[in-house]
DNA sequence: GCGACTATCTATAAGCA
DNA sequence: TTGCTTATAGATAGTCG
């Protein structure tokens, strides 16, 4: 009779896997996967990119056009401002903290337009809520009690990180 | 008559896409899917991982675990023949700096996982309230306003937070 | 670890809001 | 730019060799 030769693709949670025999090939797989989008990237939009990533082994791969080396440099040459030019010898400390801070606050740009996008969802989730007309929905409540908390977390991790942020400024400030 | 709502997704030819706007979108798309991916990756197998593009703008955008900084030092250090170790000492100062900087880098990488799951909730909760239909939502509506309410404290957090970075940059300049 | 294969799952092109 | 929808193209989990 027939055979079932596969179940085909799977869902799968996107958590760590445990398996370290099904965590490597994953990883083959997924990194083949990137290389390749990151490459159409690059060629459907005519942008530079790179990607270095380390294997479960620890042994970096690494992708980038037209070379890892340049996408590297010009981004570090971006986050550093201008006037810094002129001392490239001096790269020494300043730049690669300045790096690290300009970094920083890309990311909290990013996080801050994040939040100003799902303030924004939450407004019409709130209308939404207020027309329709819902019950039986106590699945529905978990879910929000749930999201309730995380929010509360993700403030509590905002307030430490602000903290650690000024204290550290203020450290390198007595240098 | 029948209408053709839409075609659904169309095969395309890896080349350049000449259509400026379109470009400009098929960018914002893949660069979103490229980040997602390199997230589950990170995520899937444990591994560190760093993607650097530039938008056909020429701006520049990235993502790391447990930061870009991180993941090109580590890249350049593997890369880097063992002499260098030799003047470990001088880094006294600027290693602990940058220690620092690393850790608050990975507690924004780890704000921005959350900010995600969040989002991630937002949708289910969204799915919910679209699919039923009943009504006495109020309990809903308040947890959802009570969210509201955390989302401005917190995006007040987080342009504090921006701004004591700027200004910390700044001032680490001028010296 | 590397391909091959299948059945699914996921990403996304196109068009519009 | 970002979101949403539809319908399809592409990626990949599970399995075998």
């Amino acid at each position: 009779m027939a055979k079932k030769p596969s179940l085909g693709r799977q869902k799968i949670e996107i958590k760590r896997i445990e398996k370290e025999d099904s965590r490597q090939v994953c990883f083959s797989k997924r990194r083949a996967g990137a290389f390749k989008k990151a490459s159409e990237l690059c060629i459907l939009c005519g942008v530079e990119i790179a990607i270095i990533v380390f294997t479960p082994a620890g042994k970096p791969s690494s992708i980038g056009h037209p070379s890892v080396d340049s996408v590297v440099n010009r981004y570090h040459y971006c986050n550093t401002p201008s006037f810094n030019l002129g001392s490239k010898n001096n790269f020494s400390n300043g730049t690669l903290r300045m790096n690290r801070l300009c970094e920083l606050n890309q990311q909290c740009s990013e996080l801050l337009n994040q939040v100003e996008a799902e303030k924004n969802r939450r407004i019409v989730i709130n209308k939404a809520v207020k027309a329709g007309k819902g019950d039986r929905f106590f699945w529905a409540q978990e879910i929000g009690e749930f999201a309730l908390n995380d929010l509360r977390d993700l403030k509590a991790s905002m307030e430490n990180l602000r903290a650690g942020v000024v204290k550290r400024a203020d450290e390198i400030l007595k240098v």
